[in-house]
DNA sequence: AAATATAATTAGCCAAGCCTAAAATTCTAC
DNA sequence: GTAGAATTTTAGGCTTGGCTAATTATATTT
């Protein structure tokens, strides 16, 4: 546990807080069956786990009504990421560690690096803004550019797009995207899509390194991209994309 | 908690196993009093503990009668003593850190660390073999090479010695030794003793910048030093010394 | 509107680590 | 060898953070 002046919480403190911070912001709301996935623990657990973070006024709790992050929640919550994210930074740049590394790592490292340590790290980098997978890294002060980008699921043919930001958490996933070239700051250019939630081809690259590659609709839903001035861009149509996870469970109801 | 493809251990556990190491190392035995005030806890709390640690069969434990690590026990506390000493000669070299202020870092990174982590700094630092205090670091396949040296305590007036170690657990102290410029490789010479645990004026450094110091015997006792060849010097004799630790608890009884 | 499905909470349990106070054991002195 | 002191263990309790099974509340169908 981090030893800072502060207050300090636990481990699975701030996992929660941090965990109920991602869901607000990626569906607008924290239901306890999404932080117990999430987590990978029983929703009883969290029932259990969000009264007592809601006594701590860490979270606002209504029960059968879903938490939300108090003022002081959510400082401990992007005070956990900053660290998060400054960890692995420092591993893949000082350490040599490669992207699909250093979650797991960074995941124990949070809870028990001092202030100290993160600011030294941080000094060390050159006060980064993102980590290695693209995702903005809070600063000291508690504030975040949490930019929402488009994913390449949504992206028309003949768009050009940057790569920005990926998921962290899986590391096959992260292996694979890497030897497709898929990293943040590589360019991306859709030739074509199969309709139906069909695969994407991906022209990779610019100019003459430039590969061509096809990729999934899951994996282009966790490819997140900014737009590029593209010639002749058609006008925004989502494509077609019927309810979402059609084998697992039920969509999650309306946010709020 | 360490991921490393073996069993893990809690934080709790490898503080307790590195504890009893070293009280076996430096006394002799492990009594549950001496467990206690190091790790301070109340002794009640020890034989709880030290109980679950014997069905683990992570030691011996005889009730009433002291407890000895394992193989198993030894092994642990080793890798754990090992993550120590490498975190703080990574933090003093890479990150700036003065050698006062890794402790308590690493007394709680030793817990969070991957082996791959660990193996990874001490490739950057090129293998260390001391750490920051002079304090050997166990090697990844658990050998130590723990020699035993003698203490400023224990020189005779003229002798000669080269500081190899000090203690590391008090901030303070490690400030004051470092004003002093009392680190490891420095040169000292007793340059007067006061009898009867009296204070001992040491030449410390050699040629033009020596400066010369007075120390109290329990710095003295804390600063560990390798003979050198001295010109005349006396036959071994050991400073008259009553029993330790007058004003403090009893001595501990004999070993074994 | 009732039936059903889903989500969430409650009830009761457990292990790890700590605590204090009381009892038991061992050591030390006389 | 016994009294007193010190050490150690036992007894009983607490918090954190998990679990399963059962119940209750909310949502969705029909
Ligand atoms: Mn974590
Ligand atoms: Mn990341
Ligand atoms: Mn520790
Ligand atoms: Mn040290």
């Amino acid at each position: 546990m981090p030893t800072g002046g502060a207050t300090t919480y636990t481990g699975p403190v701030e996992d929660y807080l941090k965990a109920i911070y991602e869901l607000e912001r990626s569906t607008g709301s924290a239901a306890t069956t999404d932080i117990a996935h999430r987590l990978e623990i029983a929703p009883a657990s969290v029932t259990g786990m969000i009264r007592r973070l809601a006594d701590q006024r860490l979270l606002d709790y209504e029960p059968y009504r879903g938490v939300r992050l108090t003022e002081t929640g959510l400082r401990v919550a992007l005070r956990t990421i900053r660290r998060h994210r400054v960890i692995e930074t420092f591993l893949v740049r000082v350490l040599g560690y490669s992207w699909d590394e250093v979650h797991a790592e960074a995941e124990r490292l949070e809870h028990a690096v001092s202030d100290a340590l993160v600011d030294r790290m941080a000094a060390a980098l050159d006060e980064p803004t993102v980590d290695p997978h693209g995702a903005p890294i809070p600063t000291r002060e508690g504030t975040v550019d949490e930019a929402h980008y488009a994913s390449v699921e949504e992206l028309a043919p003949g768009e050009r797009a940057r790569v920005v930001r990926v998921s962290d958490e899986d590391p096959a996933r992260l292996r694979y995207l890497g030897s497709l070239g898929l990293t943040p700051g590589v360019t991306v250019m859709v030739a074509a899509r199969a309709p139906f939630d069909g695969p994407i081809t991906l022209r990779i690259g610019s100019g003459r390194r430039a590969t061509q590659q096809v990729v999934g609709p899951s994996l282009a839903h966790s490819l997140l991209v900014e737009r590029l001035r593209t010639p002749h861009r058609p006008p925004h149509r989502p494509p077609h994309r019927p309810p979402q996870r059609p084998p697992h469970g039920p969509p999650l109801g309306p946010p709020g």
